[in-house]
DNA sequence: GCCAACGTTGGC
DNA sequence: GCCAACGTTGGC
């Protein structure tokens, strides 16, 4: 069982999307970065814990904690001519995109911020999301970490 | 709106 | 294989 924090830009797609999505499920993002495909395809697996984290917004924060409701599938608009998400350099063969579908399990009352999160850099350790230039997508976070963020809403 | 950081593309 | 140009991400 491992642990994530996945990025959605709320005028995208937002948590309360999510909310409202059949089993609170859908798919997380047409990820087109390959460092992002690896940890989806490779590492992802059914049952992990999610952080839903709001990005490119007002205050940038977790919002929710979800869970990952299947594991790595190919992503199809890749093989769609007429999305903007298609590849050609894909194929149903040798698929090179692939998706994970995440439930909502609980939106948090109080969004725990990013500036919160720097706030706590020490403790937390190295974590892509505070890494100067971050543009990541999808990143691991450590039990310990994981921990140690959840600690921070009740603060 | 600005801009730093980063990934990708394409000419050579 | 190098690297300049360009597009995108995402915090501020």
């Amino acid at each position: 069982m491992k642990q994530w924090l996945v990025k959605s830009e709320p005028g995208v797609f937002s948590v309360d999307d999510l909310a409202q999505c059949p089993n609170q499920t859908r798919f997380w993002k047409h990820v087109r970065n390959y460092q992002a495909r690896n940890f989806i395809r490779d590492d992802m697996q059914i049952g992990d814990r999610v952080f839903f984290y709001h990005s490119n917004t007002d205050i940038p924060a977790i919002v929710g904690v979800a869970e990952c409701a299947s594991g790595p599938y190919p992503d199809p608009e890749a093989l769609n001519p007429d999305s903007r998400y298609f590849d050609p350099k894909s194929t149903r063969e040798e698929p090179r995109w692939f998706l994970v579908d995440i439930r909502l399990l609980s939106k948090l009352n109080q969004p725990i911020s990013l500036k919160l999160i720097k706030q706590h850099a020490t403790e937390l350790g190295d974590l892509p999301l505070i890494r100067r230039g971050n543009r990541l997508s999808v990143m691991p976070v450590a039990t310990r970490q994981w921990d140690y963020i959840m600690s921070l809403q009740a603060a």
